[in-house]
DNA sequence: TGAGACGCTGTTTTT
DNA sequence: CAGCGTCTCA
């Protein structure tokens, strides 16, 4: 019998970062309760992801079955990862843990439990790109937004439908509180949704909403098979359990009806997915939902040294929530967090990577170095840089592979292959014949749907003499890709014998270029088994972009990361550089509500607690925009309302050098540096420059009247067709109008 | 009815 | 600057 992988407390409840195979005592209890409900807030570094290895570990230990244990992360890497660190603790059976993403998870329970909701288990997953191309068809076919009407598009419908699902809303209740602008829309999106979800069931489709949704029913009572989906599990661990929407809630909470066995991991304080409805009160909601849950703190930070950590508590610190933990690390000594102001984008991006070469030099791994941003398209600089000097990187978050258009193409022949009842994609690879419009591929369509066997039906079909030909090819290409006995990489190397002439035809301009991503996408289809598994990716897990040339340079090796702050989430570097700190772009001036700026907040804290020893925080002065104005950038709220001395300031050590201001094309507000620690910040205006009737603009909400004064810098603003907002105006752009 | 030119708009974040 | 939608011509 081997050892025991947990010793009792008494023993060895030592915290020790210098040996990391020890758990301090929190950590410990919560890797070792087995079973009823437990809460637990992890801080960030807290070694929270150490904590739940261990815990499915020592499930497995204690005699559970690991087929009946499941792990809900929010990445299917972030499993992967646990399971395959446990593995390493323990032996192989932990393999049979199932983990993953709610979606993916959803997904497979769908496949096989889906019938009775009416779904095949062939069923397709749409991505957000699918869905607004039904929205679009949909609108156009219900004689919406023709031309001179105004109507939503396609990416707001997409996106307030899904908000008041994850949401939980009704559609009314949420166009009041989030889009009062859209009121008189109403009824007509509720007759877009009702025709959306009709589509979707006839053609066999899900798109992600639907996999929570349908999740969530398969427990609901309108059903029977509760029991089975619940009796799959007896205990459930759910990591990042802030990030959770309420029908995710709900779906733990069905889940684990039966047994209580269930532990979520969260932290309030790095709640960033509102966006998509995620609600950290979910964690506060947790024992209400189960009673008698055990709460455990996890406050002691093993990963970065406490100058950054004094940083990251100082920003967290402002937040007008307050949560309740205070970070301490055991690493004390360490270099402060620098604060780089840069003249320009340009130099801004010379910074980080003669400071990256410079640290490379000096022995450190680019692999453990990564540059965070807000948005994918502000590292666009920094890339055109790293190029020019040959430093291989590998950028995550922002465009997919799979939003691509030669790459939706090929994707779509897949689908069809796999789900003939995949409307879409049929009209998507009809409409890549010459001669095909979307009138002719309507007909075709109509011809085609129901038949017994699709492909021999639109190779019958009476095309004219200017397409049968390529009709046929379509056709006889389909036929050949139904071999049961070819992989998925000999199905795409026969598609792609067809498809090549096609693509090199319809994008003529560029297809060298795009040539690169269709090899890429042969090896990633070498490691699939089935076409299922390869087209459910493309939407639970699509690949990145190739980057550029430097993505091949080091396939495998050492490489700088680029990343959004968002798909940071949960990792960690040696040395961390957050870039575009300037206000304007941080916090992203969509953000005007008071939540969301909070939530903006919170993204730089998740940005800067990634950070092990080295943090860098950068910002450009002077920002050209599209239309070549020069704006001045100052360092963004939430790092220059800083107290002094958690910081070295780098790059001329004021935080706005004075002359810019004078040349900024549009100074947004007089200048009044009275209050402001930092000498010359720019925005600003005090509250009582906005008495209570002043009229106002807002470069979102247009006209309106204060209102109120809620705070020294806040007030409150009706707008006649937005309601009354309230505004912060270190933030909001608001622009007094002069009797 | 399809193809192509032209002009407009708008740029978070992700499963 | 590109991606989308609209308009016009063949």
């Amino acid at each position: 019998m081997q050892p025991s992988l947990f010793p009792s407390p008494g023993v060895s409840p030592a915290p020790s970062p210098v040996n990391r195979q020890v758990l301090n005592a929190s950590q410990f209890e919560a890797a070792t309760t087995v079973d009823g409900p437990v809460l637990v807030i992890a801080g960030a570094g807290s070694g929270k992801t150490r904590t739940l290895v261990y815990r499915v570990a020592h499930l497995v230990e204690s005699g559970v079955a690991p087929e009946k244990i499941l792990l809900l992360t929010f990445t299917r890497k972030a499993a992967e990862e646990m399971l395959s660190r446990a593995s390493g603790l323990l032996n192989d059976s932990v393999r049979h843990v199932t983990g993953g993403t709610f979606h993916a998870v959803a997904n497979k329970l769908l496949r096989r439990h889906g019938a009775g909701l009416g779904f095949a288990p062939n069923f397709t997953i749409l991505d957000q790109g699918d869905a607004e191309g039904i929205i679009n068809l949909i609108k156009s076919s219900l004689g919406l937004g023709a031309a001179g009407k105004r109507f939503p598009n396609k990416h707001t419908i997409v996106a307030v439908l899904s908000k008041s699902v994850n949401r939980s809303m009704a559609l009314a209740d949420l166009l009041d509180d989030q889009y009062p602008h859209l009121a008189d829309f109403a009824g007509d999106l509720r007759r877009i949704n009702e025709d959306y979800r009709k589509f979707k069931l006839e053609h066999g489709l899900m798109d992600y909403d639907d996999l929570l949704v349908n999740w969530q029913r398969l427990l609901s009572d309108e059903f029977d098979l509760r029991p089975t989906i619940a009796g799959l599990f007896s205990h459930i661990m759910v990591d990042e359990y802030q990030d959770t929407n309420q029908i995710q809630a709900a779906i733990v909470r069905g889940m684990a009806l039966d047994h209580h066995n269930v532990m979520v991991v969260g932290d309030d304080a790095q709640s960033i997915y509102s966006f998509r409805g995620a609600d950290f009160r979910n964690i506060m909601d947790f024992p209400a939902i189960f009673p008698h849950t055990r709460i455990i703190r996890l406050e002691e930070n093993y990963r970065s040294t406490q100058p950054i950590l004094s940083l990251t508590n100082g920003i967290i610190a402002q937040a007008t929530e307050k949560y309740t933990k205070q970070l301490f690390s055991t690493i004390t000594e360490g270099e402060p967090p620098v604060i780089h102001g840069a003249r320009d984008e340009a130099g801004q991006a010379r910074f980080v990577v003669d400071r990256i070469t410079a640290l490379h030099r000096q022995g450190i791994p680019l692999s453990d170095i990564a540059v965070l941003f807000r948005s994918g398209f502000h590292s666009y600089k920094l890339e055109l840089e790293l190029t020019n000097r040959q430093i291989p990187f590998e950028k995550r978050g922002g465009l997919k592979l799979t939003e691509s258009a030669h790459v939706k193409d090929v994707i779509a022949y897949l689908r069809v292959v796999t789900n003939p009842a995949d409307r879409l994609s049929w009209n998507r690879i009809l409409l890549l014949l010459d001669k095909v419009g979307p009138k002719t591929a309507r007909l075709v369509l109509d011809a085609v749907r129901g038949a017994e066997d699709p492909v021999a039906a639109l190779k019958a079909y009476p095309a004219g003499p200017g397409w049968k030909k390529g009709l046929h090819g379509l056709a006889d290409t389909l036929a050949s890709l139904h071999d049961p006995g070819l992989a998925p990489s000999g199905q795409l190397d026969l598609l792609l014998e067809y498809y090549r002439p096609l693509f090199e035809r319809i994008y003529y301009d560029d297809y060298p270029r795009r040539g690169s991503d269709l090899e890429h996408l042969r090896t990633i289809l070498a490691g699939y088994d089935t076409l299922q598994h390869f087209i459910d990716d493309t939407a639970l897990e699509p690949p990145q972009a190739a980057t550029d040339g430097t993505a091949d340079y080091g396939a495998g090796g050492d490489r700088l990361i680029l990343s959004t702050i968002h798909s940071a989430k949960g990792l960690e570097w040696d040395t961390v550089f957050v870039i575009h700190l300037a206000e304007g772009a941080f916090p992203s001036p969509q953000s005007f509500q008071p939540e969301q700026r909070e939530e903006e907040r919170r993204l730089l804290y998740v940005a800067a607690t990634r950070a092990k020893q080295r943090l860098y925080l950068t910002y450009p002065r002077e920002i050209m925009a599209v239309d070549r104005s020069y704006h001045h950038g100052a360092l963004t709220p939430f790092l220059a309302d800083l107290p002094a001395g958690l910081y070295r300031a780098e790059g001329g050590g004021d935080f706005a050098a004075p002359g810019f201001a004078d040349r900024c094309a549009t100074p947004r507000f007089p200048a009044s540096a009275s209050r402001s620690r930092s000498p010359v910040r720019q925005q600003g205006g005090d509250a009582d420059g906005f008495p209570v009737g002043t009229e106002v603009r807002h470069n979102f909400f247009g006209q309106g009247t204060v209102r109120a004064i809620a705070g020294p810098r806040t007030v409150e603003v009706f707008f006649p067709r937005h309601g009354v907002k309230t505004l912060h105006l270190d933030y909001a752009k608001l622009e007094r109008l002069d009797p």
